[in-house]
DNA sequence: TCTATAGATTTACACGCGTAAAAAAATTAT
DNA sequence: ATAATTTTTTTACGCGTGTAAATCTATAGA
């Protein structure tokens, strides 16, 4: 094969096609002619050429790049709703830039601004919830198109996509109020996301629907570090006899994956059978929690909605010119998966 | 305050400095005199101006990009190592770029695809190991400054920077013989990563150096559910009293979570005390090993020493015109962490 | 055959910044 | 103070592509 091809020009002398063509091609292949989209696309098997990614983006009035910003990918939870995003922006032919908060504030304002200077077509941003600056979010998102998922931020963002905590809590609730002792909500005092205050409403909700008394387990502690709060909390709790024979429903499954975690170390038996002194129940469907011990009873959000929900709203408001439309907002049901905990 | 910015020239003359000297300055804050300096920094901060990304790159001769890829970033061992190069690589005044093969070499090459066109100074890569494209990885790194590390792929970038497998496993399999039975090893019988050979070698020749009889436990299973395969096969390997009372060895902590799990619902005991019936370690620290039921023996990587000798030589090979500087290799040692499960 | 029209080409300028060279200014050394 | 040196300014061009407007060409329908 000859020399490597730098410019546009070049390729197109070489392929026979103009360059106003061939950069109208390459800003969207199905707007041209498919005889000459055929054409172009064999010159470029042929001889490997591939625009110049700063020149082609400097002056077009939308990039081909999405920003994708999750609260903590350190969380296989995030990592994998995060890959499930990427790989449906790439099949809308959109270029993912995944960037991680590692749980502060300042570094999701920092994601958000370098991302602002890469002029993305447009956003897609699972906020950290109540640590998170809302008035830079709202700046960012007024410059910016924005979709948010997972955690729901007011006011910011065109539109919202996370799971329904009411149905899923009250679908836990009610599961385990029927197969057994009512649960109590462990959770920490001061959640930092918002879906937990979601939670903990809801829970008390199911239970006073179902005429039970709600019952708040509240651990002090701080960060992302959910796992040590619910071991280092869950000691205790498996000192005192009056959670013997109890159910426990975590705000999340990290939670649980500590709780069940001191409750081995206490020589504790969970499970859902009669003998066991305690049934334990999480949310989220991490993909630990299948191999917890015992494995963990707990919800399944359906992160493929969401997901696609997420994006292809997004390329509504991409490729949409409407203006003022209505902040969209949709709650997906989660899906109780019964394992061996509860 | 006014109204936005949009180029340097404009900048230049609200802020009195020249826009030659400014555009210096971004390439390198240093390379002007510190009353300049200053200056500018007071205007940016005054005029919240930042330089078009694109723009700017177009013409450098150097990007400050740099690309670091990871197999596969649900892995929250990869996630851990990718926050602490990402951590580095900002420190150092350059602009990380993370992408995740998801466990598939054509998404690495084509991670290396799109890196290509991004023109970065340097590219971290942890490659797959035994399922990457070797000869296309050799073409990238021919092309850009590439350094290697958690996987070596002989012939493939101008370093790289990961544990001593043979050092650590030898730690592990000593300190298992001389608290009790000697390890059998467990993994997969044809791994797709490289460390995973060099243990199994380092664990063959450390039993044999204690005069022990290597035992080899290969099971078989393919792709990256670890935890999967360990439980799968784990499930039968409990059924089996041969094992009872034996201790095993793990080719890695994903395994032994598996592993512990189907240990867990045969209702064996697993520990180092006298009473239980297995003893199970791992290796690499995997965040959840703290969690495990019992919590996991194992050997942590030093993946900060590794993360910075990486970012630094990187940085080294950008900086020096160095041509043909010797391939630079260097191991680690890693760390015992006893816990309960051995 | 003529004409309407979608799509391609030609021409030309713009984008925002990198960078080179020469001149000017500021700093340091003598 | 003068000379030597460092740093900044001035001037000017280039990078590779986007995009607009006018013109040309192929295709299809009448």
């Amino acid at each position: 094969m000859g020399r490597k091809i730098k410019t546009m020009e070049e390729f197109a002398s070489l392929s026979g096609i103009s360059r106003p063509t061939l950069s109208k091609f390459f800003n969207d292949a199905q707007s041209v002619k498919e005889s000459t989209r055929l054409k172009i696309e064999q010159a470029i098997e042929k001889h490997d050429y591939r625009p110049n990614f700063y020149a082609m983006n400097q002056n077009r009035r939308k990039t081909k790049n999405i920003g994708l910003v999750v609260p903590n990918l350190t969380d296989p939870f995030f990592a994998g709703i995060a890959r499930k995003l990427e790989e449906l922006i790439v099949l809308s032919g959109y270029n993912p830039l995944l960037l991680s908060s590692h749980g502060g504030p300042e570094q999701e304002i920092a994601n958000l601004d370098s991302l602002r200077s890469i002029k993305p077509a447009g956003v897609l941003l699972a906020p950290l919830g109540r640590a998170s600056n809302v008035q830079k979010l709202k700046d960012f998102s007024a410059l910016v198109p924005t979709v948010l998922f997972d955690a729901n931020v007011e006011g910011v963002g065109e539109a919202f996509f996370g799971s329904d905590n009411h149905q899923s809590i009250g679908l836990m609730v009610d599961y385990l109020a029927r197969t057994g002792q009512p649960p109590k909500f462990f959770e920490m005092k001061d959640p930092i996301n918002p879906n937990a205050y979601k939670r903990r409403a809801a829970y008390v909700s199911a239970m006073e629907k179902l005429g039970l008394e709600p019952e708040l387990l509240q651990v002090k502690g701080d960060g992302w570090n959910f796992e040590e709060i619910g071991f280092a909390s869950g000691r205790q709790i498996m000192q005192d006899s009056k959670y013997r024979g109890a159910t426990i429903l975590c705000s999340n499954d990290r939670l649980a994956i500590g709780l069940l975690s001191a409750a081995y170390e206490s020589g504790l038996r969970v499970g859902h059978s009669a003998e066991c002194d305690l049934r334990v129940a999480g949310h989220d469907d991490h993909p630990f929690s299948r191999y917890t011990c015992p494995s963990l009873t707990t919800i399944a959000q359906d992160y493929d909605a969401i997901g696609e929900r997420s994006v292809s709203e997004m390329l509504k408001i991409i490729d949409g010119a409407n203006g003022i439309a209505e902040r969209s907002e949709e709650l997906f049901e989660g899906r109780l998966v019964m394992r061996s905990s509860a």
